[in-house]
DNA sequence: GAGATCTGTCATAAG
DNA sequence: AGCTTATGACAGATC
């Protein structure tokens, strides 16, 4: 009963369906929108799409899996780089490939082999060398994936095809590889690799860069078993090549105390290596340095590895040292000579070299104590020379060069002499003996008076410095001067009054030498401001001259048009008695010069208050 | 001899 | 705090 209401409901549904069908047939509905089966059946298909499409997705999203397993989130930049060859052990270098792949293959195709199958298929197929070479091959693998660029997508199913993405079936994978080999073989780039490799070269710019489409295919990946077949370089070719081949710097990184366990070791050395090789851009030079001295040690490859991500595969980059031909510490150096330039004492007014301390010393006392120690030498030609010699040799070895032209000077200063009445300029100008005053003999006299006092005094105290020194160092090299030497108090003291009697005496010198060129400069600006003067006068008596003449034509042409006007009777205004008064707006107006007058008068009544 | 000029020195303020 | 520089003032020498 139950049955037969469900069909008798079921079949008034379908008339009631088939009667709301009929009057929406009039609107364009198909029947199929209303027939059950046919819209299970698309149900259906559109689940099986759906289902087609979340498995292409999963694909997909594993095979993205493996690829950024591969790639190194960049901290900096957020972008996915090639991730560096493993610098931990070949295990775990390779277990985030082998995991997706395992994953990946495993879940998808249930014939494929997983990773270790292949490696014991590898290893039935050499069976001497593979156990070696085995894990550099997966680790070539690994490595190869990493060096595409980010942005590539992943490689079509023919070109992974012997590459660790689906792996053949066990029946076939021997001929594959051997195929895939001889393909790799028959690169002319790998054979360059080879003949390079066997040549132990040192030149790692002409090796394949990690991006470029040979080290892209996986195929590389077995290129190291190739070499098994040439049994004389097998073993000894396939670490160093492939670390060159992917990363031609790496064992260039590696101080040569390294290279032979890196080359040895290299796979499972690529991730630090790579990882450092990211710093050959910034190394070149100790790239370039230790690349030089890994020749003879590429044979070493017995050495233990455990120790070598501990080691430091170069030094931290001295850029001083590194710097040709230490040029930046002499520059430093002649920076540090050089700078001190202000601490002289020397005025501004002297040139640039005349500031600097080390010519200063001597060579500028043709500035400011030209008359002192020139003129002195100049007197006792004999015995300045020599006290000078005595005290240069013992104090002031550096400055040779000055302590000759401070006894080369006495003859420019006996010239002087013989021409006394050479006109006098500034003593702080042209150094004091170019060119003297007509009484310089007698001035020069009462400089080599004070001078040779302070000079006799510093002899009597046994002071071993000259007063150019004392006078012209700098601070720093004053004291380190006078730390050299111990002197008591009276020493210190005389030393110390010559310096400031010395640096003053330049100081006054200066000073009214400023004094000079302000009153000079004060007296042609005085001259200046006189023209000036003048020239506004001239103009405000033009000017004056101008505004008389104008008012006079005002004047002429106010009486011309006040002529010009007539009252109703036709008679002309008096001017006495009518003044024409121009409006704001511009309008005139002829005013009663009576009210006029009055209101002056108003006003005038009105402005005192 | 008086005045002018030059120069060195001192004292002091400022940097 | 010590040093250098700038500047006014003073003194001595010279013309």
């Amino acid at each position: 009963m139950l049955e037969m209401d469900v069909i008798h409901s079921g079949q008034q549904d379908m008339e009631l369906i088939d009667i709301l069908w009929n009057q929406d047939i009039d609107l364009g509905a198909r029947r199929e929108v209303f027939d059950y089966n046919h819209r299970q059946k698309e149900h259906e298909l559109r689940r099986q799409r759906e289902l087609e499409e979340e498995k292409r997705q999963h694909l997909v999203r594993e095979q993205q899996k493996a690829l950024l397993a591969q790639l190194q989130l960049d901290e900096e930049t957020g972008e996915y780089i090639p991730c560096p060859p493993p610098s931990a052990p070949l295990q775990s270098a390779v277990t985030p490939l082998e995991v997706t792949q395992n994953v990946s293959y495993t879940e998808e195709s249930g014939d494929a082999m997983s990773f270790d199958e292949c490696l014991q298929l590898l290893a039935e197929t050499f069976p001497v060398e593979e156990t070696e070479n085995t894990p550099v091959c997966l680790d070539t693998t690994a490595v190869s994936a990493p060096m595409m660029p980010p942005e590539q997508p992943v490689l079509p199913p023919a070109t992974l095809s012997p590459a660790p993405l689906p792996p053949p079936p066990p029946q076939r994978i021997t001929p594959d590889l051997e195929q895939a080999w001889m393909e790799l073989l028959s690169l002319p780039e790998l054979q360059q690799c080879l003949s390079m490799q066997m040549e132990d070269t040192l030149e790692t710019t002409t090796y394949p860069l990690p991006n470029s489409p040979e080290v892209q295919n996986p195929n590389y990946s077995f290129y190291p078993m190739t070499n098994l077949t040439d049994k004389t370089n097998s073993l000894n070719v396939c670490p160093a090549e492939f670390m060159n081949t992917f990363d031609g710097s790496v064992h260039n990184l590696a101080p040569a105390d390294n290279l032979g366990q890196i080359r040895a070791n290299a796979p499972q050395l690529n991730a630090n290596l790579t990882a450092e090789g990211f710093c050959e851009i910034y190394y070149p030079d100790v790239i370039l340095e230790e690349s030089s001295g890994q020749h003879g040690l590429k044979e070493n490859e017995s050495n233990a590895m455990s120790d070598i991500p501990n080691k430091p595969f170069f030094t931290p980059l001295d850029p001083y040292s590194l710097s040709p031909g230490d040029a930046f510490d002499r520059g430093k150096h002649n920076l540090m000579v050089e700078l001190p330039d202000s601490d002289s004492g020397i005025s501004s007014n002297t040139s640039p070299n005349a500031s600097s301390p080390g010519k200063s010393v001597y060579g500028n006392d043709s500035y400011g104590y030209s008359d002192s120690d020139m003129d002195e030498i100049d007197d006792n030609p004999g015995s300045a020379e020599s006290d000078y010699s005595e005290m240069f040799s013992l104090n002031f070895q550096p400055d040779d060069h000055q302590m000759a032209i401070s006894v080369s000077a006495p003859l420019g200063q006996t010239q002087q002499e013989k021409n006394p009445k050479q006109h006098r300029t500034d003593p702080a100008e042209d150094g004091g003996h170019n060119s003297t005053p007509f009484a310089k003999d007698k001035q020069k006299k009462r400089s080599e008076v004070r001078l040779s006092r302070d000079e006799q005094r510093a002899k009597a105290l046994k002071i071993p410095f000259t007063v150019s020194m004392i006078i012209n160092l700098p601070v720093d090299d004053f004291n380190e001067l006078m730390s050299k030497h111990e002197l008591n108090e009276a020493q210190l003291a005389l030393v110390r009054d010559i310096r400031r009697r010395g640096k003053n005496k330049v100081a006054a010198q200066n000073c009214r030498k400023r004094k000079m060129e302000n009153i000079v400069g004060l007296e042609s600006n005085l001259d200046s401001l006189k023209d000036e003067k003048e020239l506004l006068l001239s103009e405000k008596s033009e000017n004056i001259t101008n505004m008389k003449e104008m008012k006079q034509q005002l004047n002429s042409l106010y009486l011309e048009v006040f002529s010009m006007l007539r009252d109703e009777k036709g008679n002309s205004y008096s001017p006495s008695e009518y003044s024409l008064q121009q409006s704001t707006d511009g309008s005139v107006f002829l005013v009663p010069r009576i009210k006029k007058t009055f209101i002056k008068t108003e006003d005038n009544l009105f402005s005192p208050l």
